[in-house]
DNA sequence: ATGATGAAGTGAACACTGTTCACAAAATGA
DNA sequence: TCATTTTGTGAACAGTGTTCACTTCATCAT
């Protein structure tokens, strides 16, 4: 069988498809999902706006692989660095400042991908499919990281790993959200902050963190295996 | 000068006013932003679409009206949750839990509120206009509360009461973005949660605090003044 | 090479959106 | 009673996502 074999007919289809995600995602990483109309990409690409419809089936199918890749993006990164070797508690703090600059990088892409009132997961009731959504992966790796704080003893051993990966997911989400909307948060006009954008991101994954912590930024030895 | 009389015919005119208002409100809540349009609303109070905008400017100006509204609910909760009686650090959680419980009241409005694109502050240069803002003015319960905590010695000295308060304001809107936007929040089909809502709230708000906390998770002695 | 099959692409339309505007009806004030 | 302002409307404009009959074109079997 020739399953690996792709024509040049293929070839050019995914060519033509690929085009339109890449003007659709020029347009909406710059004016947002608001500028992002099928007419628009249409326009960018020498297209009517009929022939997209051969692509997607509707405008939510174009959208949803651009933050599925936009989360794929934070998912790679989130990855590489629970597995960089940096001690523990540094590591846990990398992990969650890690989510929230990745997120940051397309701000819009972040605000949508919450954005829409459909429910975020594809197939809420096929285990099979939502553990292979990028979304399902990234929030896999925090509460592997959880865990390892459990066994580790750096974390609270009464507390529950997934529930805890999930209140700290909400928080992580919080700041990346409040800071993808308020272009200068936590630097309101009126309400001014005395650290800058990076800083803040580090308190507040510091701050969630210590949430966590059995001895609350201090060393701690080794408990368990 | 006669600025308290009213005459019948601005009776009347707010009456109208109002239910717009109140029709907005009903779609909003029972069908979200997407559900609701200029002509739904028409319909439903039975004028014309055009007469809507003898009484708004625009859309926008109509939801944020609504939003507004929704936050002075949440504003006056949270007010009267700091004004009780209750000792610190439950106050503390109090206050987090029921900024959370009162923004889950109204899914919708709390998602739309913070979905769109433009920057939420109706005037962020000016410090007056600002501060009149229901948002402004549950932000600073807040900060209220967070600068107690320092005082009372519950809280770490070395804190930024405003920073802090922001950092606070983050994970809180996390919490309730993500319980908004998916309905069943923590308990995931697939990766099924120990807590209820209820609790999982609590459990949020107890990781939030104890990040700020002294000694985290036990009572203290009052220090300061 | 020829004719058939299906895919790729299009223009025009449908039903919807927010918004505007000339105009009518009604209430108000002189 | 007349003039003026307010309140309300129908029709239209420009925009949206989407569909569909239709052409154009590449592929493939005979």
């Amino acid at each position: 069988m020739d399953d690996h074999m792709i024509s040049p007919a293929e070839r050019r289809r995914l060519r033509v498809r690929d085009s339109i995600l890449e003007a659709a995602e020029r347009v909406f990483a710059d004016e947002g999902e608001a500028g992002l109309s099928i007419r628009r990409i249409a326009d960018e690409i020498d297209y009517s706006p009929a022939a997209i419809y051969k692509y997607f089936g509707s405008k939510d199918e174009l959208l949803n692989e651009l933050k599925e890749a936009f989360f794929a993006r934070i998912l790679t990164n989130i990855n590489d660095i629970y597995e960089c070797s940096a001690s523990f508690p540094e590591r846990a703090r990398a992990c969650v400042t890690g989510y929230v600059r990745t997120a940051l990088e397309k701000p819009h892409h972040y605000i949508a991908a919450f954005a829409g009132q459909a429910p975020l997961a594809p197939t809420p009731s096929d285990p099979e499919a939502f553990r292979s959504t990028n979304r399902a992966q990234a929030f896999m790796v925090l509460a592997g990281m959880v865990e390892e704080g459990i066994t580790n003893g750096h974390f609270r051993a009464e507390l529950n790993p997934l529930d805890t990966a999930k209140a700290v997911w909400a928080s992580m989400h919080g700041i990346a959200m409040m800071m993808s909307h308020f272009q200068t948060f936590p630097n309101m006009s009126v309400l001014p902050s005395e650290l800058s954008r990076d800083a803040f991101v580090d308190f507040h994954a510091d701050l969630t963190i210590r949430g966590l912590e059995t001895h609350p930024g201090q060393a701690v030895e080794k408990r368990g295996g």
